[in-house]
DNA sequence: GTGACTATTTGAACATGTTCAAGAATGCCT
DNA sequence: AGGCATTCTTGAACATGTTCAAATAGTCAC
């Protein structure tokens, strides 16, 4: 998500210089406060250089977030072939990131502002697309190697609703001014706890209605339903 | 949510001027295309005149939010007296909303931006409180008069999980682009038909262990929790 | 009417995100 | 070396949200 994809190594480093000196700003004195003057001077560059490298003051955040999941893979790979259960497994993923994302917590608020899907920002947008697939990629391996039978029907949904979730702890997490974000640390204990309990009891004959409909609404939400379309209200 | 209460009918005149001229342009052009300047100047009034009524452009919308909030409580209460089950009221609740929001779906997304609890504007902030609150109260009289039983522990947060139901819900409306919003349409009478479906299954016994773990979390989720902080982990 | 005080209105100025035409630098080919 | 194309850099200018000192209008008491 940048601008102007440098070809020459003169242009790759101007652009990481700029990247750098923004996040130090933007750790230093907060996203908000921080202007584009602010960074094209730490950088040494004019005022233009910084919007030739990157579309937009956001960008530059998403340019840090692009970063964050190429550091992030080998982390998550790791920490998914040391955990053994659908619980640990999960929980692996989203403390690996909590820990990675720690000093750059209020950062983080800059990018969940944008809640428009049809923005480029946002973690719903076509743009966004490539880093949401790869990081859903990580869940369904937790799914797939975390010893848990789950039903083909919702097997399908599962990872992409796993992702949500997490989106959603993130999401807490930014705004948790607890000490040291401890209500999003004891919210992610006991809903991960429910929601692994609930992906249990999916696969029981008694549960198959409620998870018919489950599925049905995420068909929905997702813009995927099948050719049903006209089935009757039950 | 306005910056100058007008004392007199002349201040009172010019601030609702503004306002409609904003409205006008919003709708026409959308929140983001329409300039100060262009509400200025359709309200016939220099640019600092509606920075003396209203904190920002942002908060224009807010005052059209609070008029509707006004306009739409005798319409809530007739809706509710004509509702008898839990599933009818709540229904009636959310479908006079998106009624009345219909025309300014798009308008409203300039008020979903706000996910920051500590932004003024936000649906979670303390200056929008008493909005919250009053709208909460709607979703408790849905439940008084619905004719469910609801265990005592979960109703005392009942009203506010409702609420914060009905505000996914209008935010998935909000960035629907489905024809006339048909998705959120089906996926709101699913979800409320599950919803209901778990407010009557949860006085169960046998769901009372699921209960008090759900209840835990909100208390989580709320900052509210009771003086058990340093029960062990079960 | 005058003076004091308050409320309202004004528009130039400011701040900051963003744009873009022009110039400089670089690399390749003849 | 010169010409050309491409890439990178610049900073003035623009757009728009916002601020604020000054001017104007209105009200009340004397």
């Amino acid at each position: 998500m940048f601008k102007n994809a440098s070809t020459t190594e003169k242009g790759e480093l101007t652009r990481n210089t700029i990247l750098e000196c923004a996040l130090q700003l933007f750790r230093e004195k907060g996203f908000n406060a921080t202007t584009m003057r602010d960074v094209a001077a730490r950088a040494g560059v004019a005022l233009g250089a910084a919007y030739y490298y990157f579309a937009s003051k956001d960008a530059i955040v998403m340019g840090f977030y692009e970063r964050a999941q190429v550091d992030l893979a080998p982390v998550l790979d790791r920490s998914l072939a040391n955990a053994k259960g659908l619980h640990d497994r999960v929980s692996a993923i989203i403390r690996a990131k909590l820990d990675y994302f720690a000093a750059d917590r209020k950062l983080m608020g800059a990018l969940s502002a944008h809640i428009d899907p049809h923005h480029p920002l946002s973690p719903f947008s076509e743009e966004t697309r490539n880093i949401r697939d790869r990081d859903i990629g990580f869940f369904s391996q937790a799914v797939e190697g975390g010893k848990v039978h789950v039903p083909e029907d919702l097997k399908a949904h599962l990872p992409r609703v796993l992702w949500l979730y997490q989106m959603g702890l993130l999401l807490f997490w930014v705004y948790d001014s607890s000490p040291k974000q401890e209500r999003t640390r004891k919210l992610f204990e006991r809903s991960l706890a429910i929601v692994v309990s609930l992906i249990k009891l999916s696969s029981l004959p008694l549960m198959r209605p409620l998870r018919k409909h489950v599925t049905r609404l995420l068909e929905i939400a997702y813009g995927e339903e099948t050719v049903d379309v006209l089935e009757p209200k039950q």
